[in-house]
DNA sequence: AGTTGATCATTA
DNA sequence: TAATGATCAACT
């Protein structure tokens, strides 16, 4: 029988069986197992499913810049899909920084270390759903491979670039061919210190860096069968 | 105010 | 209809 998790797993294969376990239920079998409620819609609560899936996998609660399970090096997300098994949303991966970014190098950012190693975790995302019974589909445990970094090495340069250049402002969610950045914030009143184009201090929107639907989709897809 | 978990809803 | 820009909740 399914529970919540009482520990993190000890090892990846031990997380990835405890996914494997829970792939076929739905949200709302899940949710009746741990004794919560379910939301009618994600208006408001848009992040219950990752954080029910937290539960599940043992990943170690609470908010910190760092991977879900850090002992292994595995990072935890949740992806919609439709009926065809693609993603409906794009991927948040991490705040962007806009100050203090001098030395700061691919392979030292916080989007090269969240996405060293990624479970992902499709959840039927149809919004015709009701989100207690949108099924969870079969994990997959992915290794970005070199070509797969040299895309988001590429954007993320780029992107970082225009921040250190004073360009945070010029920055559309546009920009970047499988690595964007989109304000990230509790509302527009949100404001954090950024550099402007005359490299002066500026004040503007929070961001973060997102993955898109194409990208996660390629993922998803080497695995579907 | 910052960072996690993300999805919503208006626009193009 | 898809993508961009905006938003919601919990926790630190």
């Amino acid at each position: 029988m399914i529970k919540p998790a009482s520990k993190p797993p000890a090892t990846i294969q031990a997380l990835f069986e405890r996914a494997e376990s829970i792939a076929g239920f739905t949200l709302g079998e899940l949710a009746e197992v741990a004794n919560i409620r379910v939301p009618q819609n994600f208006k408001k609560e848009k992040g219950w499913s990752g954080q029910l899936l937290e539960l599940f996998l043992g990943a170690d609660a609470g908010s910190t810049p760092q991977q879900d399970f850090p002992t292994l090096g595995v990072e935890l997300k949740t992806i919609p899909i439709d009926q065809m098994g693609k993603p409906l949303e794009t991927t948040y991966v991490c705040y962007a920084p806009l100050t203090n970014i001098a030395g700061i190098n691919w392979q030292q950012s916080s989007v090269r270390n969240k996405l060293n190693c990624v479970l992902w975790i499709p959840i039927e995302g149809n919004r015709q759903i009701p989100p207690a019974d949108r099924r969870i589909a079969n994990p997959v445990l992915w290794y970005p491979s070199d070509q797969e970094l040299a895309e988001l090495q590429q954007d993320w340069e780029e992107l970082m670039d225009m921040i250190a250049l004073g360009q945070v402002e010029n920055i559309t969610a546009r920009t970047g061919a499988v690595l964007q950045i989109r304000p990230k914030a509790a509302d527009g009143s949100a404001l954090t210190d950024a550099i402007g184009a005359n490299g002066q201090r500026i004040q503007t929107r929070p961001r973060g860096f997102y993955l898109r639907k194409q990208f996660t989709g390629r993922i998803l897809e080497e695995y579907f069968s």
